[in-house]
DNA sequence: TATTGTTATACTCTATAACTATA
DNA sequence: TATAGTTATAGAGTATAACAATA
């Protein structure tokens, strides 16, 4: 008798993202960076005037949880806050914070090619579309429109 | 200036894993139940005698973290607990377990077809195989390993 | 009237250390 | 000597409600 979990993309889905997490963050240790830290870095460079609630929707963290989270990385001198009218701020990456990024998206690109050494050579080229595909058909305009503001969806 | 998090493996991995969850647990929440429980249940039915340590090391839930959580499910008459030796304990579904996981078990199904059926037809054949890949090459051979004891690998 | 940032809070999940009793 | 179950505890991550200030 076998495992019966192992025949579900539901299951899989949790295992593979959990061990991959745990993996990564296990590759971030040394900068002493999360993945939730880098993704917010990386976001931050990509889309200059970024404000942090539109940061927070683009993540799927919760306005609420930003604050403790981005006041981590402005305490680590990663990340300034910058007022855009009396009530949002837009986030930009500090001097400091460009360069410790650079070196955390070398820790990524080996992940992400750990990961990728994992897939038959043959699947690898499917392994993106299959995610995008399984995180909601329409992830992607979904991101779109929340970056807009929900009220112009 | 596109989103540069939708290229990763594991962020997308992350993310398709998070939101399938919110969405099984949702779907599992008239039941009562959460998907760690469902997945209990389900090892329970597959694998009858298996120990309480055993099946955390199958679902990579530790020992410690056993401990309530099968309690919870012991509590409500789900799961029943027989001494194999003086300190090992099997676990077995009890009648209204069984009862209860024929219910779950079509949610888990739905569940399934609502996550393939956001693939293109043609990628849905590899769905699994591309999830089992990226969850370690050898996570099938793993848990065979951890189930037999971590001596005797 | 809706949104931003914020505080406070609670809940789930996970991780570690230590203990006992047994194999 | 290693393992099973247990207790206690701490840390992430996440969720909700409410509020003031502002658009």
């Amino acid at each position: 008798m076998q495992d019966p979990l192992l025949n579900l993309a539901g299951y899989l889905l949790r295992r593979a993202s959990s061990a991959a997490l745990a993996e990564l963050n296990a590759r971030l240790a040394p900068l002493d960076l999360r993945h939730a830290d880098v993704a917010m870095l990386m976001l931050a460079e990509a889309w200059p005037g970024l404000t942090q609630s539109a940061a927070g929707r683009v993540l799927g963290i919760q306005r609420a949880n930003m604050v403790p989270f981005v006041e981590h990385l402005e305490r680590r001198g990663l990340l300034r806050r910058r007022q855009v009218d009396r009530r949002s701020q837009a986030l930009e990456l500090t001097r400091s914070g460009r360069m410790l990024l650079k070196r955390a998206r070398r820790v990524v690109s080996a992940h992400e090619a750990a990961l990728l050494g994992r897939v038959p050579p043959g699947l690898r080229p499917v392994v993106v579309p299959v995610l995008t595909a399984l995180w909601q058909g329409g992830a992607l305009r979904d991101v779109q429109r929340r970056v807009r503001g929900p009220s112009a969806g």
